[in-house]
This record gives structure tokens, C-alpha cells and sequence, in this order.
DNA sequence: CCCGTAATAGTAATCGTTACTAATAACGAC
DNA sequence: GTCGTTATTAGTAACGATTACTATTACGGG
């Protein structure tokens, strides 16, 4: 096991992620702890983000797009993604039938399968409301599977 | 709808993607099309890319991590990915019993959910071989949810 | 209290990608 | 075929997210 020292940074940056009703990118949470600590540094932030994953206490959610979000809910849950607005709720995980697993590994060619990144897409209840006839176009539309 | 045009450089993009039997990213296809004209820009290659996936002819794989991959194999299908190697596979698409995403709606508090990006982690056979006994920490683990 | 060394502030550098510019070439009209 | 418009190009600069570098600071075990 690495070393890991609590300097007031990593404290700071840690009560930051928190206290955060959202999943907040490294630029929040620097904004954030600059309140509290004016001098700290961005790349302070990225650090401490990354040493705070590392030690299990927060998650890291590398995005496709943008950059990468950060969790402190360390419970087991996929992400719900507003297209339109781009809001990010928590929801329960979706268990995969070990049968497709298995299929999957069997014509994938692999010794294991162990690992299921999934993620959901669609339109909040908020920007449903002020939603006009004709499906707009300006759509956020990453790699994936559409359904319907 | 835009116009599109048909340029050599653009058609020299899609038949390398065509005939790659992996998922390219940029770059390889910019090492690729150099080959047949030389003198072509990565800034091509890359509108090169948007075009074709704006027209429907190849599908884009934005990756967390590393550059975007493209893809000329349209039928609907998920990724498996070796963790050790990086290779990816296209294995079939799992399909969600559509309560799970019912329930995902509603607890998620949206109007509608129509997509799902999935996306398989393991170890591919080859690397499984020349494997040691100490499962080795060095692996890539983006965001999602382990099993077992 | 001291020392080794992890962590820091500040900045430069990296990577993937997009934006900009003037020049070129597709392609529909004639 | 010739023409004109305009999408596309080559080349390069700029961008956003992140990491690397360097000298300095400060945690925390002994």
C-alpha cells in the first residue's frame, strides 16, 4: 500500500465532492475549495481527486465527453443521463443475466467477462415540459444502443 | 439535410475504416490514407470522420479514456474490451427487460428513457495465456461495475 | 523535535480535437 | 464542356482536459 498523507487540501477537496448535490468536475471542485483555500492550484485538485480514488473514497467517471465526474456515493449504481440538459441522476444497477454474460464471453473469445459499464439515456421530466412538437435536433448523442 | 460532397480524401477515409478489421481511431486511419495521398491532413481525416458518421456510413465510439474509435460495422452490437491488451471485440447487444427501465424512469424522475450504452470489461483469451499467478494490478478499470 | 518524503504551487507540456485561413475542387446549372 | 457557388481541403494555430516538471513546504512516524 502506497503512503497517503491528509493535508487540509485533500481534506478540503474531499468535503467538497461531498457536500455537492451533482457529480461535479475537477473545475467545480476547484472553484469550490477556492473559497475555502484561495492559493490552491488546479493541479492540487486533479491530485488529490486522483489520490482520494485511489484510496477508495470517492469515484472517478471518466466521461466520453468533457471531463471526467467525480462520486462520493460509493454505493452500486449506474447513472441516468439527460440528453437535453445533460443532468446526471443515480440510479439502481440493472444485474445482467449470467447467461448473456456467458454468451458474450463464449463469442467474444475470452477467457472472462467481469466487468459491465452501463449507462442510461433520455429526457428529464424538466426539459420535457418545455419541449416543442418536432424532436429538436441539438441532441447529445453519444455511442450506444437507442431504443423504441 | 446538408450537402455532402464526395472527395477522394473522403472516400479514401471510408475505405480504410472499411477494411480495418479492428475499431481505428484518427490516427490510424490518417497512417492508413497517407499511404494512397500523401499529402492529406490529420484535420481531414477528421472531418472526414464527422462527415461520415453525420451521414450514417460509420458509427462513432467516443472513448472515456484515449481517442475516439470508428466503426464501419453498423448492425447494432456492444463492445467487449480487454482490460490487459485493450482489444476490443463486437459481441451482440444484451437487451434490458424493458421493467428495469421503467423502473429506471421513474425512480430517475425522467419522461422518457431510450438509450443505453453498454459495454463489456474482461480478459481476452490471448492475454489469459501468458498470464502469472498473482492477478497483476497494472489494468485498466474505468468507471462501471465489477461482478464476482 | 527531526527527518524522509509525500504533497504542494506554479507553470510548461502533452494529447486529442476543433477552429481558422486562404486556396482548391465538386457538382448542378447552363 | 464551362461557369459559379460553396463545400472541402492543407496547414497551422488554438482549445480544453489533464499530466509532468521543479523547487519548496509540511505531514507524521520515530
Amino acid at each position: 500500500m502506497t503512503k497517503f498523507r491528509n493535508t487540509k487540501q485533500k481534506a478540503a477537496v474531499l468535503a467538497a465532492v461531498r457536500r455537492a448535490h451533482h457529480h461535479p468536475d475537477a473545475r467545480w471542485v476547484y472553484e469550490e475549495v477556492r473559497r475555502e483555500i484561495p492559493g490552491i492550484s488546479l493541479g492540487t485538485v486533479y491530485r488529490a481527486l486522483a489520490s482520494l480514488t485511489a484510496e477508495g473514497l470517492i469515484r472517478e467517471y471518466p466521461q466520453a465527453e468533457g471531463p471526467a465526474l467525480y462520486d462520493a456515493n460509493l454505493d452500486d449504481h449506474s447513472h441516468l443521463r439527460c440528453r437535453r440538459c445533460g443532468r446526471i441522476v443515480d440510479v439502481p444497477t440493472v444485474e445482467l443475466p449470467p447467461e448473456s454474460l456467458e454468451a458474450i464471453r463464449r463469442v467474444g473469445g475470452f477467457a472472462r467477462v467481469d466487468q459491465v459499464f452501463l449507462e442510461f439515456g433520455g429526457i428529464c421530466d424538466r426539459c420535457a415540459q418545455g419541449e416543442t412538437k418536432p424532436d429538436g435536433a441539438a441532441d447529445t448523442a453519444p455511442a450506444g444502443h437507442n431504443i423504441n
